[in-house]
DNA sequence: TCTATATGATACACTAATGTCTCATTCTGA
DNA sequence: TCAGAATGAGACATTAGTGTATCATATAGA
């Protein structure tokens, strides 16, 4: 709480007064970043899209937003508020709704459980952020990148 | 520390006489965790083997081993003794040989970086583990999965 | 059996962090 | 200008955790 005081270029008990304690900034803190990716992601326009070009383009939105969710992975969920847990699951209900929209057009292999499927985009969105922070791969082309073995890596075929 | 001496059944003073201090405990485990992955890695017997097969056999021989990473994922790597900083750099090159591996025989797309490969790999490793641990994949098939995800994913070819 | 070693239980001092409170100061808007 | 609100600085009590030390007991091996 210090830390984040000075960080943030406030005395402590300012920080108390806006959130009496750690685990309320810990969940205002969680629901901005769940917001912002919410926005980022509803402000694409899916009409038209293959869901090859509307995952191309979550990554894309969601993959700068990599920060908001780094200091977040190491709050444990169950100590987060209901309000949290319910927009956490929302996510997870959306991630589910584009695997299934792959699935309809062919795109997820019949080896492929649509489980495995929703966590290796979770996990190379979040790989594809860190590849950038550490300068691994180009911010430009991150995106690409983890769509693509996304894509493939999902897809039918050999091998 | 209490919770780590009583999940062992241990007296506190016990653990301390043991590992005199946090870090030093935190060291060993992450030391222990490499070495048994090494190991594991090491048994496989490579010779005649495609990159292919060889990657297979490294997640069946890993995924098993993720419990030992999961709480070393919070552990600060800065703060680990050169030892471990050592056994990890290592332990990193060995991914790195593994992907130029696949260079060579031509299953790295040239969109691809290495970079970005050796990155999927990992990810793809704990993933996998999450998997199972969670329910969301039977262990027996999680080391095929998560191969050929890689493999397709990095591969040439489209999409 | 006897001795050396390992362990458990407990107490202690110390540190870091959290959350609360008070009071003086600053700023902001009518 | 002036009243109300916001902030900063600092003190305070409390808690949790760490590392050390001591002593009695249990255990194993010669």
């Amino acid at each position: 709480m210090s830390a984040i005081a000075d960080a943030a270029g406030v005395s402590r008990a300012t920080l108390h007064r806006y959130f009496p304690d750690r685990q309320a900034l810990i969940d205002a803190v969680s629901l901005q970043a769940i917001r912002e990716t919410d926005a980022a992601v509803s402000a694409i326009d899916w009409e038209g899209m293959t869901s090859q070009e509307y995952l191309l383009a979550v990554f894309e939105a969601v993959i700068p937003l990599g920060d908001r969710y780094h200091l977040l992975s190491r709050a444990p969920l169950d100590a987060a508020s209901d309000a949290v847990r319910d927009a956490y699951a929302r996510q997870l209900r959306g991630v589910d709704a584009m695997v299934r929209w792959m699935a309809r057009e062919g795109l997820l292999a019949s080896a492929v459980p649509a489980a495995w499927a929703a966590l290796v985009i979770d996990a190379l969105m979040y790989t594809a952020w860190t590849a950038v922070r550490d300068g691994a791969v180009a911010p430009r082309d991150a995106a690409a990148l983890a769509c693509r073995t996304c894509l493939r890596g999902l897809s039918e075929g050999a091998p």
